[in-house]
DNA sequence: TTTACATTTGACAAATGATGTCAAGTAAAA
DNA sequence: TTTTACTTGACATCATTTGTCAAATGTAAA
């Protein structure tokens, strides 16, 4: 299973180009893109859609590699893992019927 | 659908305890457990812990109900929500399968 | 070997978010 | 009207996240 660090440097180096063409595109010091893809530093979310986008990768694939990986590395120490997304799912579709804005 | 919150009231009054006596065991100011009584400010798991044993709540379900809670707050405004729990289940396997301590 | 270039590393700074205190406010019962 | 429980909001403190920078490392061509 490949993680966003490693999807990001594979494609990053099929397109042959550079750390610092790519962090100066997501407008960050190429050091902080260089530990993103040895995951070492976790990239915001708007590293992640502009990395899609100079990267030619699907935005929305990215962002649920992305989100799903932020959340997995939260709960996978705990050994009610599974029982938690199954109840977050529950919780997410009673928060969507009952978005009010506020 | 109760919220970590609403639970921990009701089960606090059903006990006829105040909250200063409650937040005294946490530790914390009265005024922070009305705030998380309320969803105005979100318990640390070190809360939720020590509520579940001053309240004789089942601890593991007062995690999970927090744990959940945290999750579902951070996705819910994504429209590929259910997208992320399930890449998030398949993430955790994956780790835990190669779970070797660092 | 030297040079040039890409990447990595670690020390540190700045910004953000989480957590907490405090004191004054409201409301209702004694 | 005094007391009691709770609520509210301004603010302080602390941890984490996010970033910069410069030096170190690796690598391959001149």
């Amino acid at each position: 299973m490949e993680t966003v660090g490693q999807i990001i440097r594979a494609k990053r180096e099929s397109l042959g180009l550079l750390l610092r063409q790519v962090a100066s595109y997501l407008d960050i010091d190429q050091a902080i893109l260089s530990k993103i893809e040895r995951n070492e530093r976790k990239p915001t979310k708007d590293n992640i859609i502009k990395l899609a986008e100079i990267l030619k990768l699907d935005k929305e694939d990215l962002l649920i590699q992305f989100m799903s990986e932020k959340i997995a590395y939260e709960i996978v120490d705990e050994d009610c893992a599974s029982k938690v997304l199954k109840a977050a799912e529950q919780k997410v579709k009673y928060l969507k019927s009952n978005l009010v804005k506020s």
